[in-house]
DNA sequence: CGGCAGTTTGATGTTACTCAATTTAAGTGG
DNA sequence: CCACTTAAATTGAGTAACATCAAACTGCCG
């Protein structure tokens, strides 16, 4: 199976439970049984890499877009001086970005954070598919929407509220979207982010990061430790975090 | 003319040369000479609102898309306490939102700043003429496009940047839209906003913009009074505000 | 002239940053 | 399994940036 991995891709997208799932699903069909190498589709290709491999760099054109299969990575925005935002963090089937579709000239960077795999789709291709069935083209407004909604919460966190509520905010906004992907018990979520990557999400230093979760975690709100977020007290987390 | 707003109305999106302008040009064809009151279209209507007056409201649902015609006015986000994150700052011309084209309930608020003129379109209208025209198609498109840019600058510069840096940056944003807009003579430009505006756009308190403004007077970059923004140093204005 | 909205200024408080040292965790090779 | 190395997290002390509160000032309009 580990020969063929845009099977065991197609089976991820399709499978995956997330709000893009339509759109790989949607692009693929259903996985066929007997799918072999020889048939894969020339407009599609898959290429691993590790943990901290940049995948995509700002201005830079492709003729692919590109979904996350397996593995975290991340959109971000790099300044002169070494300083980036990072804009957005990608799971499993997410697109590295809906306007990627649209625009073959990358707006921003996107780098690994786990080992990952990753799969390139022609535009054209897309594009081909698009105009054909209303489901890819459903999918796609779909993901922009999804892209806005996510967008504009996340300026308002940024814009207005503190350092806990950033904080907050950015796991409630995580937690669902890893549920999607990972079965959940006790409240224990896969979490690899480092408080580096926290910190470059929510517009602070790592250090005052480390701060705040001493806080959460003396007020028994959560527990952080090898990889696993531990969720104690939900209720005071999305007090403190919701935006509504 | 003033009982035909629509025609107004035309003539100002058709000819305004800001970025989704084809936008409203592909939708309303040229502007016809001939064109009489009982010749505007059923699907397009228009209102006019004083300053102040709120012109959408979040998770409201609408079968228009709506258009700023003449005037300035905001999209925003509102928090429950009261505080409230300015999105982006609208221009005649400017959709309310690119996703309302897809999505007839509102993911935010939109307020007039000055008096306003606004069109609304019904969407299947648009919808229709999108399936029939490319030039509507990529108008759309475009615009989205523009709309993630935007966002994540402004992403970047709230996460990341200084009061003055982002105060910078907002004005350096603004200046082009309102040149593409206005004849700009001895860079100045018509500059309605409230310091409270600012500082709801940009994430300070009014009292801090205040203390910003002041040090960039007499720094002898820009003056700012009666509606009026004096660049007088734009290349260190760019210096601090730029985002690359 | 008085009232109002917006701006400015000062004094003070709080939040978050910086710098630096220390501890913990995660690998790595013997 | 253990020393060694390296990255990440934690903690403390001092500082800078921004917020808060309150008062004074400005321009505008009735």
């Amino acid at each position: 199976m580990a020969k063929y991995p845009e099977i065991q891709f197609a089976s991820l997208c399709v499978t995956c439970p997330n709000r893009i799932s339509g759109f790989c699903g949607a692009l693929l069909g259903p996985p066929p049984e007997d799918r072999t190498a020889d048939q894969k589709p020339g407009w599609q290709n898959f290429v691993s890499a590790r943990a901290g491999k940049q995948l995509a760099d700002r201005n830079q054109a492709s003729g692919d877009v590109f979904v996350l299969c397996s593995g975290w990575a991340f959109r971000y925005f790099q300044l002169a001086d070494g300083r980036r935002q990072i804009l957005k963090f990608l799971l499993p089937g997410d697109l590295f970005s809906p306007v990627a579709i649209f625009e073959k000239t990358f707006l921003f960077s996107v780098k690994a954070l786990t080992e990952v795999g990753v799969s390139g789709f022609a535009r054209s291709a897309i594009h081909a598919k698009c105009t054909a069935s209303p489901d890819v083209q459903s999918a796609i407004v779909n993901s922009c929407i999804a892209e806005a909604r996510d967008t504009t919460e996340l300026l308002t966190a940024l814009g207005q509220r503190s350092a806990e509520e950033r904080i907050a905010h950015l796991l409630l906004h995580l937690m669902p979207r890893i549920a999607a992907r990972n079965v959940i018990r006790d409240q224990r979520y896969p979490f690899p982010l480092r408080q580096q990557h926290i910190a470059d999400a929510v517009g602070l230093t790592p250090v005052h990061v480390s701060r705040i979760f001493r806080l959460l975690r003396d007020r028994h709100l959560l527990e952080l430790s090898e990889g696993v977020l531990k969720i104690l007290d939900l209720p005071e987390l999305e007090r403190i975090g919701a935006l509504k």
